[in-house]
DNA sequence: CGATCGGTGATTTTT
DNA sequence: TCACCGATCG
């Protein structure tokens, strides 16, 4: 082969993974068992096409459905061969940023009464819209609080509440919100692929190859896309694991797979190594797959998985953080663990148990840009800036509370149609901002432009931080404009409309190097992750599987399935004598009677109570009064230090995905942005 | 306006 | 089973 790097690469495959590598059918379907290799089938893949083939990477669209699995191929090609600019790979994403990509550059978005300029907006904002359009208008509109989820099944046809003795008029603000977007320019996370879909049509480009990663996670949007996309040359190659749809409530089928290989008589290749677990954990996910299909493993037999029962959460936090602490001082590192639950809400008692006890985790939960309160502000300001149809954006960068020039919603309202416009410089400005950016030099002074000294309230404590907040976000977007070496205006567009699809993970340098904490998160979250050792815990009956109407139980053992093939070498499940959630029931799962009594250790710990009350007081109080806590820091030895240019030397309290929170000497504690913080490890 | 009755949905979540 | 909201009655 021509360069010893590949030859690396090509020679660690099995002999199916290298089929799937070589295949050249006009669509070729790849059964990949868990923890098979999948994504390093797709790296040799790529590399084969482009380096023995002579495909170019511009001829190749790579489709994902999250920006993770997007990046981690997109980083890893680089790994391999570090001289692949960013931009022959700009048809690798996920379904939404190609279809953005796409219609931001090769389709006429004009035939859609569109132009170049138009903006992505998130679901927030589309409620944002729909409340500005019933403030406006006289729309009878009920269960205001359900309006997120009615908009949503009214988009596929349903709706929520459907049957009221006096029908509102949901319809209509549907029907007004489609025509909204298209007079203020902005499309929805549905519009990108369904506007994608009617323009390709119209227009001849056709890839070579169309490669696509989780493909039974396909909706029939997304199918639409891909059947469009294809041409009489274009050769389809898809990789999924019909073992792992859990996302069905969202339209996803279990069809997607026999459907494929009907419509386009594909060939069927498998990948039915497992790399990952130890063979016991293999053996027990075995007990829950749908098919008898085939789940061999080539790592050693490990050892027995443990099923524990615990009086109730509280106690069980308690306990899973000396197993933290045990696994650590056996030399492994908090990354290395990860505990699964099926809901949210579950994860608030860890949260409490594992702060009070310093425990450092991560929960994993989405946050976008906006939910800090200026940077919210300011995209809004941006937004109006470059869209001046966004009249939204610009109503609430007027009205705000805390920045801006606080007017009310009447005034704001005739000052953007133009009837008062000299009462508000702002407008002004953001109107001017567009002719501004073609003369600055750097869109760091966006910040003076804007003069929005005098609208971030100096007078408030919030003021530093505020400014610092959107001097880091400009100096990301001014780092971005120059590392793609194009014009400022159309870099904050593109840097602006990535942020709805990106959430706050676009302002984090490179890909997120895995900090060391034990990482807690829904079962459905841990898709496509591993770690040493996995905790599941909560299964009880009424909560794994959950039971209730719309669960569909099958997917709910996939789901189950899913969180037990995540372990490499170690499995515990937990259930609980005293749940506190009144939907769960003190009984085991019923998942648990079907793992054979072999595979298991059932080390039953005392389940009840030690004497865990005044802790349970304490974690209680500080429930109350989550602000008031002066802790001594010398009183934590051994925790992770970090430096502060202002605060000075303290301790990491906790930390999330976006926020750590530090209590300093002679401060007290302080939360910062991820981010942004110039917090400096001293471990 | 306050009280009461009856109907409906609840959870998981990426973009 | 509960929480919420709209509808209706007095």
């Amino acid at each position: 082969m021509v360069n010893p790097v590949f030859n690396e690469l090509f020679s660690i495959l099995n002999e199916y993974q290298m089929q799937a590598v070589v295949d050249d059918s006009p669509a070729c379907l790849v059964n990949a068992q868990v923890g098979s290799g999948k994504t390093t089938v797709l790296i040799a893949k790529l590399f084969y096409l482009s380096k023995i083939m002579g495909i170019s990477f511009k001829d190749i669209v790579v489709l994902t459905f999250t920006n993770k699995a997007a990046n981690e191929i997109k980083e890893r090609i680089r790994n391999f061969d570090a001289s692949i600019a960013e931009e022959e790979m700009s048809f690798f994403g996920t379904f939404h940023s190609v279809a953005l990509r796409m219609l931001k550059t090769i389709l006429p978005v004009d035939e859609l009464e569109y132009t170049k300029d138009f903006t992505v907006i998130d679901p927030e904002d589309e409620i944002e819209m729909a409340m500005q359009l019933i403030m406006a208008n006289p729309l009878r509109i009920k269960y205001r609080n359900k309006l997120q989820r009615r908009l949503e099944r009214a988009e596929y046809g349903q709706f929520l509440y459907g049957n009221m003795k006096h029908p509102d008029d949901i319809q209509t603000l549907v029907r007004w919100m489609r025509e909204g977007r298209i007079k203020q320019n902005k499309m929805n996370f549905d519009d990108l692929i369904r506007n994608a879909i009617t323009l390709v049509k119209r227009i001849s480009y056709r890839p070579l190859w169309i490669i696509v990663d989780e493909f039974h996670d396909s909706d029939e949007m997304q199918l639409e896309l891909i059947r469009t996309l294809a041409g009489n040359q274009t050769r389809i190659f898809v990789v999924g694991d019909t073992n792992q749809i859990i996302y069905g409530w969202r339209g996803s089928s279990q069809n997607v797979f026999a459907s494929f290989r009907d419509e386009y008589g594909a060939k069927e290749l498998s990948l039915p190594i497992n790399y990952r677990s130890c063979k016991t954990i293999l053996e027990v996910a075995r007990c829950f797959l749908t098919s008898n299909a085939d789940l061999s493993g080539l790592r050693e037999q490990g050892s027995k998985i443990s099923i524990r029962n615990h009086y109730d959460p509280f106690n069980e936090a308690h306990y899973l953080c000396d197993r933290v602490l045990e696994i650590v001082s056996q030399g492994n590192e908090h990354k290395d663990i990860a505990i699964f639950y099926r809901l949210h809400q579950q994860s608030s008692t860890l949260q409490e148990v594992f702060r009070k006890r310093n425990i450092p985790f991560e929960i994993s939960m989405r946050k976008q840009l906006r939910d800090i309160p200026v940077l919210g502000w300011f995209i809004k300001l941006i937004r109006f800036s470059l869209n001046s149809d966004d009249l939204d954006s610009a109503i609430d960068v007027l009205t705000n509370e805390s920045y801006g020039e606080h007017f009310s919603p009447f005034e704001a309202r005739r000052i953007i149609q133009g009837d008062k416009e000299e009462k508000s410089d702002l407008i002004n400005k953001m109107k001017g901002f567009i002719e501004w950016c073609k003369s600055s030099e750097s869109i760091l002074s966006a910040y003076d432009y804007f003069e929005l000294d005098n609208y971030l309230n100096p007078t408030t404590a919030a003021f530093a931080e505020d400014k610092q907040l959107i001097m880091a976000l400009l100096s990301k977007i001014d780092l971005y404009i120059r590392s793609r070496n194009i014009e400022a205006f159309e870099g904050i567009k593109y840097f602006i409309d990535s942020s709805a699809l990106y959430g706050i993970d676009i302002l984090k340098d490179d890909v997120q190097i895995g900090t060391d904490t034990v990482k807690l998160m829904t079962l459905h979250a841990s898709k496509g992750l591993e770690f040493k050792y996995v905790f599941i815990i909560g299964a009880n009956y009424g909560s794994i599987p959950l039971h209730s109407q719309r669960a569909d139980p099958e997917e709910e053992r996939r789901l189950f399935f899913v969180g037990i093939t995540r372990a490499k070498d170690f499995l515990e499940i937990s259930y609980y004598t005293s749940p506190d959630d009144p939907r769960m029931f003190p009984g085991p799962s019923s998942y648990l009677y079907m793992i054979p009594e072999h595979l298991v250790d059932r080390d039953e710990m005392n389940a009840g109570t030690p004497d865990l009350q005044a802790f349970r007081r304490e974690v209680a109080r500080m429930r109350d009064q989550p602000t008031s806590k002066p802790t001594d820091p010398s009183a934590f030895d051994g925790e992770r230090q970090v430096k502060h240019p202002k605060y000075g030397t303290g301790i990491v309290m906790s930390e999330n995905d976006d926020s750590i929170t530090v209590t300093f000497e002679g401060y007290g504690e302080k939360e910062f942005v991820k981010a942004f913080s110039e917090l400096e490890d001293l471990h």
